[in-house]
RNA sequence: GGCGCCAUGGUGUAAUUGGUUAACACGCCGCCCUCUCAAGGCGGAGAGUUCGGGUUCGAUCCCCGAUGGCGCUACCA
């Protein structure tokens, strides 16, 4: 190994058996977030090792949420770097050597013990409420003779584990201490040749000149072993950070079982990602002070540092993120919230693919988001919002229960009369000032005022009592009936019409 | 079974790293605004810091133990 360098260098690891987890992506961040902060280096490497599971497109999931995520890697897969390959399985030949050179030094040594008998020093030692470590069978084979099995019988690589307790020290825990009786010499390679998650991970991390390394702390307990491994090579052990667990509700580790976890499904749904970071830098991290909520990358960058990463497990908090996502939809810019939203009108099938879209159209869309995005917390929420643009149903609206009552009495029907006159003898545009002038004409004539004056015009129209403000929602249905969308959007007579003609 | 990590309102975090009426945010409740629903503004309830010992003049903070949660305990990653 090189000597190591001043600069921190910290690694993203993923193994690309699925899609990127929440968790793992709050690791990632981290990771990036502490190379920014201290103007280290940020290296993505693949660790596919596990054949079976890995794929590659998982690979290429992985780096398109990472970018999305704003999250660039210095080296890596794509930009390469000093210490290529950044992919496991093309570093097979590296490990190969390495072992070569620990079975040399007798640092480590042949395990020709089957999996039976392996079994049956578990179940012994747990039954004598002892650590279930290897015994150490082939430990003490003499040279000649396990270079002469070898060559006929299948056999692991293990590492010795030394006598003395192994320590590391991690920035968030600080001493961490396994007595060396609780250690197992692990295997370093299987009897198949292909080496073990936990040795090429730790050469990985010293030939690449790792000098922090941030993972989930369900590395803790192999962080002993890998700390053996550098000790082996006579290699200087990293800084570690061991991220604590993201948990559900029911304080269980968090899983497709509580909904969607990965960053895919997340960008499907409509979460931001600058939302999403800023989510995840709070879970389990707080700014000194803590009285401070919103942060965008940069400041994030500025303020993050690992010494004030919590240790404890964290519960993901849906509302909190809805919370900074509605935060974030509000604060930017309108165009781009708008290329995000449409999508999810086209797949309600209520406008057109963006491409084949009129400019009118285009147009058109800009106040309607305006006017329903406050109210979402995810934009595939808009399309039920802003659903009663697109349909109107005059039937279900006066089977609604609470709309029933409402149309019931006698001052909404004269409401809805006096409304209907007014509308009828006015064939043209209807327009804010015009339904304004009405309402106070109505509200003259009939004496209601307040919800009496409104809801009974409002479920004529909209098939609510509830809803966005006349002013802006005319317009739009005004507008939007003269577009040629997959679904015709109706305007103001028509919903009348429709309306009081289903009472007939 | 063994080993390890963790423990502040419902949730995420703060608390000059032993001295505070234990703070902020989400959520919740209420009020204001408003035809309504959101948004926005204002206010409120909610923990005495898991429990028990210790150290100390004084513990959220240090030590020990218990309890609980989680992780690892594979020729998985």
């Amino acid at each position: 190994m090189a000597v190591s360098s001043s600069v921190p260098r910290v690694r993203f690891a993923p193994s690309p058996t699925g899609f990127l987890h929440v968790g793992n992506a709050r690791t990632a961040l981290y990771n990036w977030l502490f190379a920014r902060h201290s103007g280290g280096v940020f290296l993505l490497r693949i660790e596919d090792t596990d054949i079976d599971r890995s794929e590659a497109r998982h690979e290429l999931q992985l780096m398109e949420d990472l970018q999305w995520l704003g999250l660039d890697w210095d080296e890596g897969p794509g930009v390469e770097g000093p210490h290529a390959p950044y992919r496991q399985s093309e570093r097979l030949g590296i490990y190969r050597e390495h072992t070569d050179r620990l079975l040399g030094e007798g640092k480590a040594y042949r395990c020709f013990c089957t999996p039976e008998q392996l079994e049956a020093e578990r179940q012994e030692a747990t039954a004598a409420h002892r650590p279930q470590v290897y015994s150490g069978r082939c430990r003490a084979l003499p040279v000649a003779e396990s270079a002469a099995r070898a060559t006929i019988e299948p056999f692991a690589v293990r590492l010795r584990i030394p006598d003395h307790p192994l320590r590391f020290h991690d920035l968030v825990r600080g001493t961490v201490e396994f007595p060396s009786e609780t250690v197992s010499d692990p295997i370093l390679v299987r009897s198949s040749g292909m080496p073990v998650y936990n040795y090429v991970v730790t050469l990985d991390d010293a030939l690449m000149e790792i000098t922090h390394v941030i993972r989930g702390d369900d590395h803790i307990s192999n962080t002993p072993k890998q700390v053996a491994i550098y000790e082996a090579f006579g290699w200087k052990p990293p800084e570690f950070a061991h991220l604590s667990t993201i948990l559900g509700g029911d304080r269980e580790r968090l899983s497709k079982r509580h909904g969607a976890t990965s960053v895919a499904s997340f960008r499907e749904m409509g979460i931001l990602p600058e939302a999403l970071v800023n989510y995840l830098a709070l879970l389990g991290w707080g700014a000194e002070g803590g009285m401070r909520e919103i942060f965008s990358a940069e400041e994030l960058v500025r303020e993050f540092r690992l010494e004030r990463v919590t240790a404890s497990p964290a519960v993901f908090d849906w509302e909190k993120l809805h919370w900074l996502n509605r935060h974030y939809l509000k604060a930017a810019d309108p165009e781009r919230i708008a290329e995000l939203a449409w999508p999810h009108f086209v797949i309600a099938g209520f406008l057109p693919a963006a491409e084949t879209a009129s400019t009118a159209a285009k147009d058109w869309f800009d106040p309607l988001l305006a006017l329903f995005l406050p109210a979402v917390n995810q934009l595939d929420e808009l399309p039920v919002k802003a659903g009663l643009v697109f349909h109107f149903d005059p039937a279900a609206a006066r089977a609604d229960q609470e709309n029933a009552a409402i149309l019931a009495t006698e001052s909404a029907q004269e409401v809805l009369a006096a409304f209907a006159s007014r509308v009828r003898t006015n064939a043209g545009t209807v327009t804010p000032p015009q339904f304004k002038t009405w309402m106070n004409e109505v509200k003259s004539e009939t004496g209601a005022k307040g919800k009496d004056l409104f809801h009974p015009v409002r479920i004529a129209l909209t098939g609510s009592h509830s809803g966005p403000e006349f002013d802006k929602l005319i317009p739009l249905l005004e507008d939007g009936s003269r577009l040629t969308l997959p679904v015709r959007v109706l305007n103001v007579h028509e919903r009348l019409e429709q309306f009081l003609g289903g009472a007939r």
